[in-house]
RNA sequence: GCACGCAUAGCUCAGCCGGUAGAGCGCUGCAUUCACAUUGCAGAGGUCUCUGGUUCAAGUCCAGAUGCGUGCACCA
């Protein structure tokens, strides 16, 4: 029994592979024929759609699969269509997140960042670029994805270098990047700056610590010694970050605060340095929180920020990069923030200057990268002023097709409240910032006036106008991954148009940018339609005066059963590579697209893609055997005025679905409905073909062989872009000498 | 707080230019030397969250309620 039990698991598997072997050889011969390969010189009217860049972290996730499985059923119906198709492809460098991924494999050898240099920690990072990238080919061939690979992009390669040093010095020539201290989001971690964007946050339960800060008179030095009612030389404050406190720099209250119009103008010795800290009126206060009165830490957070900066204080920082207290704590230097915060609420305690302490409930922001708190924190960034920008994109954001619509609204309602953009980051796998420095006028690395910088690719070879010397030291930071990514629609098609030497060659545009851009179709997951989307919209609109894409595609997310997210971590990941090795590619494809409503969320699981991958498998079974049936008794090649020219009920009842599904097929896919495309044929070649007309057929064999014959051309085409393999496999033991992907798409009747 | 989305069979989801509901998996029964057991036929299972409105007619349109989710803002 186990013998048996064994053969036929083996004689299973064998059969899988030798599925698996047929799928690699029909895509080499594709490949080899150049039928992905789009042309630019082609007389053909174009289509184009772009592949947004996976991340260069890892393997490829369903999410992937099916957003790669939707670009080339449309590809695919397009080349059918008759259309010269371009579906490019690429991948992005993805800084921080890349970074956050290679570090954790260098841990593992004992290896970090700062042991191995900047240089040789880049080269072993290239190295592990190469590594992904052979994953990431793996994916896509097994998915039998039909992109011109020759044309493939990644975001980190020499060309986009230039590319983006020509993007940010046109930002600069026109005056729209600034440099300077600013209030940041600092991950501690990753050590770097992010934006809001790539923040989430955490409900924390943690304490809230009301502080008296003690009233300092000018006359008499008031104690609360002396027996005087602590109510009036005393302003309590409540905090949740006590260990912010030797960075604070003022105490705001709400305007006319009955309670506390007496201290205005007064001041307040902060109760651990002992400073002295001025008492003001500020209308951002909330009166109704805590006590009302609100400590002013310009250097730890956003508000702070804000009203200290309008208000004149000093910007002071309890916590360095590093997340770790600094020298401004004194004794308490160097601890961890949890620490730090445990040691200062004893020294409160014990200056009597806390007062109560409550349970607060609040949500703490963390990196969405790495999961550790962020520390706002004020740094040395570069920004984009981004106001120009989003109102251009404003002005044409309706030029551009949603799917679903109201995405044009989130889109329009962010644009609206646009802010600075940060694109500095303090990390090395990304394109360094081309800006170079004297650093014998300027060691401080500032812009400015009377500040020697030079914007450069390379290195200048001028010397310094200040000192005539060259002593020049490029700037540490690196660009944030969106900002070579955002110009992913036009840098793809060749943007700058450089000569030789790398400059720009002129006002005269590649044929690529002339024939494909706009892009007719692009599609994304609604997470980054921010970071990434409303970013390609405006770049594209500043650097070409045109839309990058006519018709935007969002698809849903597919989620655990949870609702949560899937995540290699957790252990709840699915991957499309081994659903494929079980089921077969064009199953897996088929039931990607069930899920591709347009921003549709879907709960799934392994369970449940392998249950609807088997039916998919059970289908291309049934399909297979509906051809071995019909090639039995196939003599000769059958013309479609000659299957249409039966009289037969049956035969005209067939032809009528036919039509039918054709009609709707195509207009499904045509208003990018895939998952109602696949329904339609799915219905239409198990259910009508196979279970009623050709179990009808079989009492009239021989007059049904042309009607039989023609459906199944006809549907073998129609499925062709969802089901590539299959429908290659049995085009050809159907008899044709050409690939499936050379023949038209039916014509709707 | 603001915005958006979702609530349909045991589970996961379609359907939404309005005409009393569909798929897959699961479940029940029957068939099976037939191109196909990777099968066929038959069947059970839903007051389409609730309330009101428009209409001859409403999961389908409108308003409100409830629940869930997501994004943004805030979070001393």
């Amino acid at each position: 029994m186990r013998g048996f039990l064994l053969r036929v698991t083996l004689k299973h598997m064998d059969k899988n592979q030798d599925q698996l072997n047929k799928e690699k050889e029909i895509y080499e011969f594709w490949e080899s024929q150049g039928f992905f390969r789009a042309d630019p010189n082609s007389s053909k009217k174009p289509y184009s759609l772009l592949m947004p860049p996976p991340n260069l972290t890892g393997d490829l996730h369903l999410g992937h699969a099916m957003q790669h499985a939707i670009l080339d059923a449309l590809a695919r119906y397009k080349r059918m269509q008759g259309y010269d198709v371009l579906l490019l492809p690429g991948v992005d460098h993805a800084g921080i997140q890349f970074e956050g991924t290679f570090n954790k494999i260098l841990e593992k050898e004992g290896l970090s960042k700062h042991k191995l240099g900047r240089e040789d920690w880049l080269k072993r990072a290239w190295k592990f670029k190469d590594e992904v990238y052979k994953s990431f080919h793996n994916t896509w061939t097994v998915l039998g994805i039909s992109a011109d690979w020759s044309r493939e992009v990644f975001t980190f390669e020499p060309r986009i270098q230039k590319a983006v040093f020509h993007e940010f010095k046109s930002f600069w020539e026109q005056g729209l990047l600034y440099k300077g201290a600013y209030i940041v989001q600092w991950c501690p971690k990753c050590g770097t700056a992010i934006e809001d964007l790539e923040m989430e946050y955490l409900e924390k339960e943690e304490e809230l610590y009301f502080v008296r800060y003690v009233i300092a008179s000018e006359s008499e030095a008031i104690s609360k010694d002396q027996g005087g009612s602590p109510r009036d030389d005393v302003i309590v404050v409540a905090t949740a970050r006590p260990e912010t406190i030797y960075a604070d720099t003022g105490i705001a209250v709400y305007p006319n605060h009955a309670k506390y119009s007496e201290f205005i103008g007064k001041k307040a010795v902060n109760p651990l340095t002992g400073a002295l800290i001025p008492i003001f009126e500020d209308k951002r206060v909330d009166p109704e929180f805590g006590t009302g009165a609100l400590k002013i830490t310009p250097g730890h957070d956003p508000l702070d920020y804000q009203i200290g900066k309008d208000h004149n204080l000093p910007m002071l920082h309890a916590i360095d990069k590093t997340g770790r207290t600094n020298q401004l704590t004194q004794d308490l230097s160097g601890l961890k923030i949890e620490e730090a915060r445990l040691k200062t609420t004893e020294k409160l305690e014990a200056n009597d200057a806390l007062e109560k302490v409550e349970n607060y409930t609040h949500s703490v922001p963390i990196c969405e990268r790495c999961k550790t708190t962020v520390e706002p924190l004020i740094s040395e960034e570069w920004f984009i002023k981004m106001e120009p920008l989003a109102k251009k994109a404003l002005e044409h954001i309706g030029e551009i097709n949603f799917y679903p619509e109201n995405y044009q609204k989130i889109l329009t309602d962010w644009l609206e409240n646009i802010h600075d953009w940060c694109i500095s980051r303090s990390l090395w796998w990304g394109h360094r910032i081309p800006v170079w420095y004297c650093i014998k006028c300027n060691p401080g690395k500032l812009v400015g006036k009377d500040k020697e910088i030079m914007v450069s690719f390379e290195e200048p070879t001028r010397e310094c106008t200040s000192c005539g010397k060259k002593h020049w030291a490029q700037d540490e930071q690196v660009f944030d991954t969106w900002f070579s990514s955002g110009m992913w629609p036009i840098t793809t098609l060749g943007w700058p148009r450089l000569d030789e030497a790398g400059s720009e060659g002129g006002p005269e545009e590649t044929r690529e940018i002339k024939r494909y851009f706009p892009w007719d179709f692009e599609i994304t997951a609604p997470e980054i339609k921010y970071l990434w989307i409303a970013r390609m919209i405006m770049l594209s609109l500043w650097f070409k005066n045109e839309i990058p894409f006519k018709h935007m595609f969002f698809h849903g997310m597919l989620r655990p059963l949870t609702g949560a997210k899937f995540s290699k971590s957790l252990g709840n990941a699915v991957y499309p590579n081994e659903l494929r090795d079980a089921w077969g590619t064009d199953a897996v494809r088929m039931t990607l697209y069930t899920y591709a409503a347009p921003g549709r969320d879907s709960r799934t699981s392994k369970q449940l893609m392998d249950d609807r991958a088997k039916n998919f498998r059970n289908f291309g079974n049934k399909l297979r055997n509906i051809t071995h049936f019909i090639v039995d008794l196939k003599t000769s090649d059958v013309t479609a005025s000659e299957a249409r020219q039966s009289q037969h009920e049956d035969d005209l009842w067939i032809l009528d679905e036919l039509d039918k599904t054709t009609r709707e097929v195509t207009k499904n896919i045509e208003s990018f409905q895939l998952h109602l495309a696949t329904e339609e044929l799915y219905d239409f070649i198990w259910h009508k073909f196979a279970d009623v007309y050709i179990e009808k057929s079989k009492s009239r064999r021989t007059a049904a062989q042309p009607t039989l014959e023609y459906v199944l051309d006809s549907s073998l085409r129609l499925l062709h872009p969802f089901m590539p393999f299959l429908t290659e496999e049995l085009w050809q033991k159907l008899g044709n000498k050409e690939s499936i992907m050379l023949t038209s798409w039916p014509a709707i009747k």
